[in-house]
DNA sequence: CATTTGTACTATATGTAATAGTACAAATAT
DNA sequence: ATATTTGTACTATTACATATAGTACAAATG
């Protein structure tokens, strides 16, 4: 199980394992298709009460992230089609925001953290190409 | 007052101060020496308990983007030297992987992403220099 | 027909956020 | 000197979200 808890955190559990299973996709540790533990198994694997995988995995499914078929399991949803390039846009942009203000904050701007940028994107890149083959 | 709270969100009124304040700080609505409004004003313009804004310009004097005064008021900070250009990497990893994810669900990668990032850092730049003089 | 698996429900404990009210400490202004 | 300003500290209380515990049901599988 590559997911980390951290149940001292402010962050709550149930939050965690949904964002853990998203950046899993984005990474594409998981793929469409693949089957995800039960929320038993996940329960048990990470001593955390089955309701808060409960409630994790149906926030996924509300998302549109899996899919869950009863008495066979969860899956990693199949990708759906975003033609909406400007609604991503927009949805995007606190989030790019929020990275200007941390990056002001840490003495990084401009060029520099353009740099920055490329460089991640590219690795991003450079991953998803191995992985594609 | 260009601070806009929501009590209903599920962020701490607290935490969209201080996240209020750092981005403006970011985008030069706020520089070095502003005065900002005191903890009763700002409590009374927002409507919002003293100890709540109390809260948060603690949170912020600890970063370091503020400086209190006794009796004199609340001052952003002069902004400090940051060397390690390394620590400010990997702080803000988690936030560009954050980005990476929520745009893999949006349907927006590679070349697409790409695009948008280098939209928007252009954007910042001409803002910036549009107030440098 | 038993098992698996997601779902639903109630009850409870815990922690954090926000409010209310009061008071103190230190610098400034009169 | 003295009153005012302003950040800080403290206690008490309320409200809400999170997480746990335990039980049970629904639907598909084997």
């Amino acid at each position: 199980m590559h997911l980390n808890i951290d149940t001292r955190s402010s962050i709550p559990v149930y939050q965690q394992i949904v964002d853990g299973i998203k950046s899993a996709a984005a990474k594409r540790i998981y793929n469409p298709g693949d089957r995800i533990p039960t929320v038993r198994e996940m329960a048990s694997q990470l001593t955390i009460n089955p309701n808060t995988i409960a409630k994790a995995y149906q926030k996924l499914e509300q998302e549109g992230v899996i899919v869950t078929m009863r008495s066979r399991g969860t899956f990693i949803a199949e990708r759906q089609n975003h033609p909406d390039k400007q609604r991503a846009k927009k949805l995007l942009k606190p989030s790019l925001e929020h990275i200007r203000t941390e990056a002001f904050h840490l003495g990084m701007e401009g060029e520099e953290l353009k740099q920055l940028v490329l460089e991640t994107l590219e690795e991003w890149e450079k991953e998803w190409r191995d992985i594609e083959k």
